[in-house]
DNA sequence: GTTATACCCGACTAAAATAATCGTATTAAT
DNA sequence: ATTAATACGATTATTTTAGTCGGGTATAAC
């Protein structure tokens, strides 16, 4: 319980990896053979990153992908929560269909906790990570 | 991502009811119904915390279960992990065996997000939830 | 001593979330 | 033209989580 998906880690340690060559365009292909993550996978996640204008690509050969400027600003809660959803240690916290509500008899304290969880994520920046 | 199990839910919901209802013994039944849990993962859960000496339990009719005093001063982190094990936002952090650490370059910061999260949880006790 | 109610427990199945792969198209440097 | 790269939707596989089932044991009430 309590983890992280894969996607997300390979998107910071692609982050880091690009962040470290400066201005260059990187391959998905070199992020992916250095730090053996599954080629399409890494390439499926860089692609939704582009989309999300943290990262500018290049096609062609010679191509492939850097880092914008001012993506370390981004705070890791809205970095999570735009490649991978809302984020919540329940359900109710998120959609609040759940079938207990009414009589639920915890909500107050797992809210609290919820928010001292993403009080955690809001206070660090994404280059906290990748610099 | 992020969140607690199902039957971590019901484990804290089930606790507070018996709490709440003194030393009288309640069954499983009452408390799946009342919540609208699935009774057999309900009735499994709780088996479960009497191994673990968080409950006691009474066969027969009248029987049921009622907390243990002593429970509500034990930790979240303590309660979580007897119950579903080890908490860590990625796998590296649990059992070491991950095919990127020589190269992975995102290890220390992860790490520290990790005992950030930790140290919430070992801040609150079940009692924070279930009284 | 039979019955009804409840816990005990392991094996099993189902569903959902996550992770990974595949195929085809597009772009651009040489 | 060829090659090396991204783009992207569809699909499959794997893992984790959630839920079910069946047979057993204890005990209170009658």
């Amino acid at each position: 319980m309590l983890k992280l998906t894969r996607k997300l880690e390979y998107a910071l340690i692609a982050l880091r990896h690009m962040q470290d060559k400066g201005d260059t365009f990187i391959s998905a292909k070199e992020i992916a053979d250095m730090y053996l993550i599954p080629r399409e996978l890494l390439a499926k996640t860089l692609q939704q990153m582009v989309k999300l204008n943290y990262i500018k690509a290049a096609q062609g050969p010679h191509g492939g992908y850097r880092v914008r400027k001012g993506l370390t600003e981004i705070s890791m809660t809205q970095f999570m929560e735009d490649l991978e959803g809302p984020m919540g240690i329940v359900d109710c916290n998120i959609n609040a269909e759940c079938i207990q509500l009414e009589n639920c008899n915890i909500r107050l304290p797992i809210k609290k906790i919820n928010s001292n969880i993403r009080a955690i994520f809001n206070e660090i920046r994404v280059g906290d990570i990748t610099s």
